[in-house]
DNA sequence: TTTGTAAGAGCAAACGTTTGCTCAAAATCG
DNA sequence: CGATTTTGAGCAAACGTTTGCTCTTACAAA
């Protein structure tokens, strides 16, 4: 339905090949002025758009790229998402969003999508470590870059330091005087989790206390995982008197097992997330966290895949960003 | 860098259309089983995708569906969009995403890449009355398929009964005792905003209460919104003693406002909201609201597209899903 | 006037598929 | 055994662009 070249050069009274150097602002064009004219009248009356699968398949690009997440549910996911997509539509790209839930086959699919060419690049924030499809992109030689969570170091990368963010998180509950802190762990198949973890265990040691691998405990990704492991940590003889979360969604868990069991935050039990994700301030009281800056990352990220898809010089490979404390009433009296 | 048909049916010795025949299965495909194992045994072997672009210019359409919604931070369009991507993904297709932030050129920008043809199909969330590129859609010929607002009745639509939900929310605070029931209006520019006004006006007339203008306020869309809309109609001789609100989004900013005037809720403010975002939940007290189940909402919403693009009869034209009153301590002070 | 060159625009191949058609050989039938 | 159908697979056009090359005409220089 829509006019093709071929029509618009037919009724133009010139040749195909004419028309596409004008669409195209072809550099070492020559047309006349009048030609010109008339062409770029009839471009305007007819709303001519040069079709993207056949533009796409001379080019050999489709100006579309991938994001692959965890799961677009997550406020976090979406802020990164949201972040690319701007960046993209800036340069005149679109954006294909998979939420991976990761399942290896959801993510296997879209692999697929972007093996058929479909796809210029993929920005992945559902890096697990040593993942497969991170390897794929790599040996295919497929633009990409990681975001929050890597893989190894050999990828194009931006996200924040985690260990030190972790490590501010505790340093944070040590200065407010507590001894036994816990740690919600996440999967050690992620980077985010292994890292966060070692800066609550560098801050512990720094201050002089042995990480007891006791005070530890892993968060399912179901549901309610938060609630079962921080009861783990409590029914204890001697129980915690601060948490530090593998991030936002593990603390809230945290918020219903202290619900459950009677204690009031921050005075019987402290808590920090990760994340500073919407919903962290609006909790009562509100959470103390480390702010994750998500959409500015999904901007970074899809500018820098941008820029390693170019012809220029490739710029930057891993853009650490510094994590910022936000202290809320989660484990600070003074702000409740 | 990926194999070509051509190259594989060299590899095969056989021509490339009997391998595009054995790859698509072709019915009307006469191959002996010896050529048919041979070359199947290669496809394996290559991993042989094809072209996704040259497959789009051939059989005019790309596997891709679009998705139009206002902003993907809002955890109501990121549930749609859930459902959209997961029906989708069963049926073999990819989704784009765009957030338009109701900014025309945004919306123009996506629109034209679907007038590349690179999109077969539309899911729009972000429909205004009388939206213009919802009419580009349906002279173009394009199928689409609203979700949760519409623009005139005349397209496919998957959604709630905003009136009626709007209402179930107006009695709830009617039977709780309420006399002077506030509104928070959204723009009149959405079937939702119109639609709940609407149904909050026809639970006060019902009950005999005459609807008063000076109680109803707008919000603005800009964060805040909510919370400047609900100091106007708290600022008045005679205060209401609860608030229906166009969204819980604007529910919240009503929860702001009754903090910062020191009224407590729902003792001194009832409140109720729309949508049931998981925020929600988690509000303290939790926020009354009329639950959508977005993520089902998107699934059906693709359905509904995919089977408009087949071949077969197209089945339902409408699809209204009737709203659910979840009831939360924002207007019961026995369920605190 | 001859030659050279530049401007303006057309030619045709190529990108990787799909598919209606043709065609030879083999199988079936009367 | 000749005629007809079936089987198996190749041929080539088409989808809508892009782009290196060629060709014609006009114009300037020698």
């Amino acid at each position: 339905m829509p006019i093709t070249l071929k029509e618009l050069a037919a009724k133009a009274g010139v040749h195909p090949s004419t028309v596409s150097r004008i669409v195209n602002d072809d550099p070492r064009l020559r047309v006349s002025p009048k030609t010109r004219a008339r062409v770029k009248d009839l471009l305007k009356k007819t709303g001519y758009r040069p079709d993207g699968m056949a533009r796409g398949l001379k080019l050999r690009q489709s100006f579309v790229l991938g994001v692959l997440v965890p799961d677009v549910l997550n406020p976090l996911f979406a802020a990164i998402f949201r972040g690319v997509e701007d960046a993209a539509l800036e340069e005149g790209y679109t954006v294909i969003l998979s939420s991976t839930d990761g399942h290896e086959d959801r993510e296997r699919e879209i692999l697929l999508t972007l093996q058929s060419r479909m796809i210029d690049g993929m920005v992945v924030a559902s890096a697990s470590l040593r993942d497969p499809s991170v390897r794929y992109l790599r040996t295919h030689g497929i633009p990409h870059v990681l975001v929050n969570r890597y893989s190894d170091m050999k990828d194009y990368f931006v996200g924040t330091d985690d260990r030190i963010g972790a490590k501010l998180a505790t340093e944070h509950l040590l200065a407010m005087g507590h001894k036994r802190i816990a740690h919600l762990a996440g999967s050690p198949r992620f980077s985010t989790a292994v890292n966060r973890r070692k800066g609550y265990e560098e801050a512990l040691t720094a201050a002089g206390i042995e990480p007891d691998p006791a005070l530890v405990a892993e968060t399912s990704l179901a549901a309610g995982g938060g609630v079962m492991a921080t009861h783990r940590l409590l029914d204890t003889r001697k129980p915690p008197t601060a948490v530090v979360a593998v991030n936002d969604v593990a603390a809230v868990g945290a918020y219903d097992a202290a619900e459950q069991m009677g204690l009031r935050i921050p005075h019987d039990l402290a808590i920090t997330g990760y994340n500073d994700i919407p919903l962290a301030a609006r909790l009562r009281p509100g959470l103390t966290t480390i702010h994750v800056p998500a959409q500015s990352i999904g901007r970074a990220a899809a500018r820098m895949l941008l820029e390693q898809m170019g012809a220029g010089p490739h710029e930057t490979k891993r853009v650490v960003l510094p994590p910022e404390l936000i202290i809320r009433g989660s484990t600070d009296q003074g702000r409740l």
